[in-house]
RNA sequence: GCGCCCGUAGCUCAGCUGGAUAGAGUGCUUGACUACGAAUCAAGAGGUCGCAGGUUCGAAUCCUGCCGGGCGCGCCA
């Protein structure tokens, strides 16, 4: 249990008993427990008192020195200290030390793990970019944000399987294979570039690639027959090159979902004959309720047939207005299968589904949300992140990202030029929600000043000390297993426990947030607690007791940077 | 016009379910290697948290309005 939780429950009994002696409500209020951010201030504190000043109408430092009167210190707290307006702040003592040094020692994924995603099965689907061309840039931060968040929802305990959907029915991916076709040169194909049609150098390499396998007789085929053989091979091809893109970069999907395929296996029209069958109780209550409407005549019908169209009634659901789901024409629109898609997350057995989406997608949030409530699930289970846009320049110049003209930078160029571990750090700093720049020049040139380098070098520092260690060890006397961790009384050693202490908790609190991004933070500062320690105390060749704590210090914060630099899918390089 | 996101140090960004003196990296100034890796450490300068109101013991954080930027608002996907 983390401590956080721990002192919560300290605080509430406190008050209880404080409450019961003083007259007070029997009801616990609403409190924060925090970290200061400043160390003198304790290690936790809590604004429990300030909560209470109003309803009590007495001062708040006096509920303070009351409630701290009644905190019975547990194992790992000392006891309250009332500061400032009213504060109560706590410390931890040392007895937590060992604890944590030696559950890093033998498992440090089982230290960082927890099981509050217990019960909860995740559809996690990012990317998803059209197939129609290679990885671009600009999926490169859904990627890392996708991979990473996965990792993270795993490490406390959600059921997590991670999707693509290969957008690989439109008619996209019919113009990729006529500009393919057109690249040819066959004698009698065609010569234009359709409109719509691409234009990247990787559609002349396709076209080579193509032809340097073709059977002898495709040229001489129907015009459809070469587009449908080409359609295929370009879908397959391209799945081949995307799944060496991801690989490279360290993004891990369990599956690409084709579109085509699910479309091939219908679906959509029971779908439809689902909404015809529900409609909408408009209740007193405040909100609403999707009901069958046989068993509710009063019911709005959920679908709506006008001006030849066939709508759903997403407005009644949370969404601005109407939206088609089956044109005049008869076609389906393309929000129909993306529902069916969706829904078929939950039937098969998804609790939770959560989309990364760019910010051009925003719009389709309160649609797909009010469809699957129509379809009996919970609003609430269905989460989006939006992942802003990166602007990428060169040299402060901003570059184009029109896939059809051909004006991407790669993932792969991406890769090549900056590296996996800074592309990867320097997306994961960031809050999905913030807009950012990056400037490809800047980021090649200055690479090594990324904060990546400086979590590896604390990390090959330590496996440094280890490797040296393992020889003196041999005479004895500087196995950690026996160490007597109560040495460990230096403020930089103190400042360290404290953070290993501290981060399974923030683990689960970045996990419950959905924020990746805490990650990097956690690894920095840990990073720099030992960097400041390792230069101000020596680890071998002093007393060998204390020697022994110390390197048992400096291997429970390799570990940790390891665990850290994984979820980051980064290198933890024992050398550099 | 309506909706969503953003505006914090020269630059890139954290901090936002209200909390104590607003942080990090980078850049700039100064100092530290004859013992474990100087890709490091220590110290310093650098801010009207876009602007104006409001809510309250307390606002970068919540509310309203305005300014600036991005994106969306199809029987397109």
């Amino acid at each position: 249990m983390g401590f956080s939780r721990q002192l919560r429950g300290i605080v509430e009994d406190a008050y209880l008993r404080a409450a019961q002696a003083e007259g007070w409500p029997g009801d616990v209020p609403d409190f924060a427990v925090e970290r200061p951010k400043d160390t003198k201030m304790g290690d936790y504190a809590t604004n429990i008192a300030l909560q209470l000043a109003r309803p009590l109408r007495r001062a708040p430092r006096e509920i303070a020195e009351r409630i701290a009167r009644e905190v019975h210190a547990g194992e790992d707290f000392a006891a309250a200290e009332v500061a400032g307006a009213g504060f109560l702040n706590f410390r931890l003592t040392q007895a937590f030390h060992p604890r944590v040094l030696r559950a890093l020692q033998d498992d440090s994924q089982g230290y960082l793990s927890s099981d509050i995603g217990r019960g909860e099965r995740i559809l996690l689907e990012f990317v998803s970019a059209n197939p129609t061309g290679p990885l671009n840039v600009v999926s490169a931060r859904a990627a890392a944000i996708g991979d990473t968040l996965g990792r993270l929802l795993r490490l406390t305990g959600h059921d997590v399987f991670t999707e693509y959907y290969v957008n690989d029915a439109g008619s996209q991916v019919e113009n990729l294979a006529l500009s393919i076709l057109v690249r040819m040169q066959l004698p009698d194909g065609p010569r234009e570039i359709p409109e719509d049609g691409y234009h990247g150098e990787y559609v002349t390499d396709l076209a080579k690639r193509f032809l340097s396998q073709a059977p002898a007789s495709f040229s001489g085929m129907p015009r459809e027959q070469q587009l449908s053989l080409l359609k295929a091979w370009a879908m397959a091809e391209m799945g081949r090159m995307r799944l060496a893109t991801l690989e490279a970069y360290g993004v891990h999907f369990d599956n690409f979902f084709s579109e085509a395929a699910f479309r091939a296996g219908s679906g959509v029209d029971e779908l439809l004959a689902t909404f015809a069958r529900r409609g909408i109780l408009e209740g007193k209550e405040p909100g609403r309720r999707v009901v069958e409407r046989a068993q509710h005549e009063e019911a709005t019908p959920l679908l709506e047939d006008r001006d030849g169209a066939r709508w759903l009634r997403t407005d009644l659901l949370g969404d601005d207005k109407d939206r088609v789901l089956v044109r005049s024409d008869g076609n389906y629109t393309y929000f129909l299968p993306d529902i069916g898609y969706h829904h078929g997350k939950y039937q098969r057995g998804y609790t939770r589904v959560i989309d990364l989406l760019g910010p051009d997608h925003h719009g389709y949030v309160a649609r797909m949300r009010a469809a699957m409530e129509a379809l009996g699930h919970a609003p609430e289970s269905f989460q989006v992140l939006i992942v802003q846009w990166v602007r990428f320049l060169r040299g402060g110049v901003p570059q184009n990202m029109s896939k059809r003209a051909g004006e991407t930078v790669t993932i792969d160029e991406l890769l090549s030029d900056v590296g996996r571990d800074a592309a990867r750090y320097f997306f994961l700093m960031r809050s999905h929600d913030t807009p950012l720049d990056f400037d490809l020049q800047l980021a090649q040139e200055e690479s090594s000043e990324n904060p990546v380098y400086y979590v590896q070098y604390a990390h090959a520092r330590i496996a440094s000390i280890r490797r040296q260690a393992g020889g003196e060890a041999s005479t004895g006397g500087l196995s950690s297993a026996g160490a007597d961790f109560s040495l460990l009384t230096a403020p930089e050693e103190v400042e360290i426990l404290r953070r290993l202490g501290q981060l399974p908790e923030e683990i689960e609190e970045a996990a419950k947030a959905l924020e990746p991004h805490r990650i990097p933070r956690m690894a920095t500062e840990l990073a720099q607690a030992f960097h400041s320690f390792y230069n101000k105390n020596r680890v071998l060749g002093v007393d060998p007791p204390l020697s022994a704590a110390r390197l048992a210090l400096a291997v429970a914060v390799g570990s940790a940077l390891r665990e850290l630099l994984t979820l980051l899918g980064v290198d933890a390089p024992d050398r550099m």
